[in-house]
DNA sequence: AATGACGTTGAAAAGGTTTTCAAAAAAAGA
DNA sequence: TCTTTTTTTGAAAACCTTTTCAACGTCATT
């Protein structure tokens, strides 16, 4: 049976007030007394019940983490630099993959609320009506992770995706590839998707590339379907010469159907993938990539969340942090290119 | 403010404890009463407080996860699998990062201790004796994932290590391969260093390769540090045919290495991966591999937590999951490697 | 009509902590 | 030495549940 502030105050014959403050207001007690109570504690190894602290103080310390599958690696890095900033900060997290199911949204959006959780941190997902009113009634605070909000005042933190998209894109142009595809996101994903297409188009106009707005194709997360998404582009347009992958994954995808089809890259093709995720530089070709502080990004929204507990309210509302175009191995200027090499 | 059982019997017009029934109990009430109670709990979005309910039946539903760094797909895998069976069985996920750290596990030890979790997942670390002490005192049970100990009596899932080991390096050895080298995990490392390379040197003897016994190479996790420990390999042991890598990201590490160096995979040298990550078979060559199974060690630990929690004690202590090896494209039979190509 | 059995209900205690308030002890002042 | 002020201390209430126990009302049996 776990020693009980009781314990301590039995054996060091204080009442367990005198204990109490011993551990939140040392200096209001007598140093023979507090000697005592230390002793005790020390010997019973008594640590304060958090279950009866947070009931008193309305506050659990523990933040949920609502994720779509911590299976992708670019959530693990998120994660650690959360977990991190929760260790300093006195929080812990609770993990929750939702697999972007509504459902399952829905139901841990209520755990969490039984469980008491002071804030819930929103990774990666678009907030529909149905979980912000959820949210609302619950009545915990929330910051949005790697995704936004324009419908409603939700603090944020992430990336601007559609300038990173911008980025690689023009970049690609400035090597002089005219004819650029893009593996993209489903558009019904307004967050990912649906911004990195408007970058890509946005640099494609910007520099009188209109014909390659068509040279689209699109995949829902995962590599196989990024593989599947190359064959069907290289199917219609064979004589691409960039690729840009809305994902490090997808940019895997992409070059394992181009390997299989028997084109080089980035002798033949480019390819620019997007994230930086540990595995892009283990690759082969090296990835060229854009990066994404994923650390930094789970960091700021522990802090953010600290904020909001601690005064009420966000400092900044949507925060955007900064992306940087990586240049790797996986893509080639124009000029460059190894010539009719076989 | 968030409601109480009080405000749902106020509503209501009965008294707590007929609220507290209609939730836990619903035949003893009545039916007017408990339509009157739901009505009540439903319109003001009451959910039980789960610090109270923990306060009463000692139990939090929350399971404490160390592990050593989430940033790591395997362990991604393994969370995935106890969060799974955590959301069935009614448990929260606390997850903290160790990077085996023996200051940070104690202090989280202590952290768990006060969050008042219901137990422990110890993921993939070594069990030293200040650690089951400082359990012990701690007085939550303890399931040890990924890892084992011979000294204490704890209960544990994995996989069978030196079995995995001896399977790897004896299938390169049947396809004719005489020279044989090891990336290996540091061996003061006793769990996955030291029994990996144990199946290496069995497999040798078995086979009466004991002149590869010295084939060895060390590193410690990184992808870095398998390249490094390859290109020190290559540099004694250049006439090597094949190497078996301690984990996939090793395997990485070292085709990568051989790629730099001008040796193609697998033309020239096989290369065998340890736990079929979903990254393995997004490399080209797709990687050979012995496949744990990481979703099923997480869902099998929690189960076996949820066995302690139950019934005082898990039904078996010691539990050994299935591996297998997964042959793909990073290694070829001696006989069929294409000869003198340039 | 009276008794007993049973089902339904609410008051109160318990769980482990913090904090308010009043009492006791110590220190300071006269 | 006796008051007054200050510091230190403990009892009790509060946080939100669940559960025991006793009381009440209902119904059936005699």
């Amino acid at each position: 049976m776990k020693p009980t502030i009781r314990d301590v105050a039995r054996m060091a014959n204080v009442s367990i007030s005198t204990v109490s403050r011993v551990m939140n207001a040392p200096e209001s007690v007598t140093k023979d007394k507090r000697q005592r109570v230390l002793e005790a504690i020390e010997s019973l190894n008594y640590h304060p019940n958090a279950l009866a602290r947070g009931l008193i103080f309305k506050k659990s310390q523990l933040l949920g983490v609502l994720i779509p599958d911590i299976r992708n690696p670019y959530f693990g890095e998120i994660i650690r630099g959360m977990e991190d900033a929760a260790k300093q900060l006195g929080y812990n997290l609770m993990i929750y993959n939702t697999d972007r199911v509504p459902e399952r949204i829905i139901s841990y959006l209520d755990t969490l609320n039984k469980q008491q959780a002071d804030g819930l941190l929103f990774v990666s997902d678009y907030v529909q009506r149905q979980y912000y009113e959820t949210m609302q009634a619950c009545g915990y605070p929330v910051v949005l992770v790697s995704t936004v909000s324009f419908e409603y005042e939700l603090p944020s933190v992430k990336v601007d995706e559609e300038a990173a998209a911008f980025e690689a894109v023009s970049y690609l142009i400035e090597q002089g590839h005219q004819h650029i595809g893009l593996i993209c996101f489903t558009l019904p994903d307004p967050i990912s998707g649906q911004t990195r297409h408007d970058g890509f188009v946005r640099a494609l106009e910007r520099n009188n590339l209109h014909h390659c707005a068509s040279y689209v194709e699109f995949a829902t997360h995962w590599f196989e379907e990024a593989y599947a998404a190359t064959s069907r582009l290289f199917d219609r347009y064979p004589h691409l010469t960039a690729v840009f992958a809305c994902s490090d994954e997808f940019a895997m995808g992409v070059i394992s159907c181009l390997h299989d089809r028997g084109i080089r890259v980035p002798d033949q093709v480019s390819v620019v993938g997007f994230d930086n995720l540990r595995m892009s530089w283990m690759t082969i070709p090296k990835l060229t990539t854009i990066a994404q502080p994923m650390y930094a990004i789970g960091w700021r929204a522990v802090e953010k969340m600290h904020e909001q507990l601690e005064f009420g309210e966000a400092a900044v509302l949507r925060e955007w942090l900064p992306h940087e175009l990586i240049v790797r191995e996986s893509t080639l200027p124009m000029f460059h290119r190894p010539q009719h090499r076989e």
